[in-house]
DNA sequence: GTCTATAACGAGATAGAC
DNA sequence: GTCTATCTCGTTATAGAC
């Protein structure tokens, strides 16, 4: 990782990224099935084994658009987080979520290439593993200040031992303080989170809900809720069951 | 609506059946973007303009394949509804999430057509609305017999007074009697239902969650809580907090 | 060494003449 | 309904420019 990169390298990054953005406007027209790197090519002006040398394989070019994008908001859901720092759980969750869904409305195309059908015929390396999980960190991240700081409820409805045992795996595998079921809860309410952003991007929606924003924040703050955050310390009437 | 049908009828009924069928196989092997209908004639023997008697154009036997899945996961979601007829509202909730699953796991392309990518250049046309609801509707079923019998918390975080416009608005569309809060819980837990269903769909447990079926039990429960089911009665207590 | 261009293969889709 | 000529695609081999 040299800082004092040759001209030969910045053009090389400079001819990748060009490729990465015309893919991504193709990806945009046409879905991420119908990716060809001759199009990508042609609107380039270049010839398509030109690409080659930037991208062994069609394959390889989707793989890297999907990482791009699932670092982007991967990328967002830290941002919130950061310039969240100190704020009560609750708020930062929510933050987290709104940074989410407001890359998935602004980045649709990309946001379906990460979190909408399979593409037919790809399948993903493991090298997508990661990023993908980096929204999923910064939920989790939210829960364990929230547990170190007595902001969490614990004695939520038992959860089954076989979910017990994937989230303790999961935790040793995260190196994340928190109890299991707790763990768990953030798993769920991070699937759902997508569920209400898809809804949305898709257009699911429509004729349904037009304050959006307002529905969404909403929705979050009571994920939030599901997860385990409280507004409150804890009482001796919480964990009681309402 | 003839009971009995001529020959001619049932025919053509039965050539629609087939042309639908090879047209999902196709699905699955290429995905929507690439459903050509001369891919679908060829296989079936039939030379494309013959498809045509069928299906005035490809968007058209798009539109018949949406609302068939539309269809049929809201039938399998309505079956649970009426096989846990009279059953505690959490556990008629959770049959219906599971349904959905369930046919969702059985039938990934059809659900990715439904509640993956939008297909580029296809816009659905106003006939898909209702299908698209059933599920829902479905939901809110559970929650209008709960609240009719006193199994439903109605007072959780105050929503916004946009959501509460948009529920209203709803509340009267579909003459359900619920109030607005209650209503709009139980549409974001309705997305919510999805976000979980399309992660396991779609690959995005992998190496996160193994123990997929209880791990979907434990958190459809605990979304039933979120749209307000109670496993029990009302009592002084409820309402006052978490 | 690094890149681009030409040409080609085999597979498939497509448009239109018949 | 059939046939053919013309496209597209991913990918590779090869040759030459910087």
């Amino acid at each position: 990782m040299t800082v004092v990169r040759g001209a030969r390298e910045r053009a090389r990054d400079e001819v990748t990224a060009a490729i990465k953005d015309e893919a991504r406007r193709r990806l945009a027209a046409e879905g991420a099935a119908r990716l060809s790197l001759r199009a990508v090519a042609r609107e380039l002006g270049m010839v398509s084994s030109a690409l080659y040398r930037y991208f062994p394989s069609r394959d390889e070019l989707l793989t890297a658009l999907i990482i791009d994008a699932y670092d982007a908001v991967g990328k967002a859901a830290e941002r919130a987080l950061a310039e969240h720092a100190g704020a009560p759980p609750v708020v930062r969750w929510t933050a987290v979520c709104r940074a989410v869904r407001g890359w998935a409305l602004a980045h649709p195309h990309e946001y379906a290439l990460i979190h909408g059908s399979p593409v037919p015929g790809y399948s993903a390396p493991r090298a997508t593993v990661r990023p993908a999980s980096r929204v999923g960190l910064a939920l989790i991240a939210v829960v364990v200040d929230a547990h170190a700081s007595g902001l969490l409820r614990t004695s939520d409805a038992p959860a089954p031992r076989a979910v017990l045992r994937d989230a303790e795996r999961l935790r040793e595998r995260l190196d994340v303080r928190l109890p299991a079921p707790v763990l768990a809860a953030a798993v769920a309410a991070w699937a759902q989170l997508f569920g209400l952003v898809g809804f949305e991007v898709f257009g699911q929606f429509e004729q349904v809900i037009d304050a959006r924003d307002a529905f969404f924040d909403h929705a979050a703050a009571q994920l939030a809720h599901a997860a385990g955050l409280t507004d409150h310390h804890r009482t001796a009437a919480d964990g009681a069951g309402q």
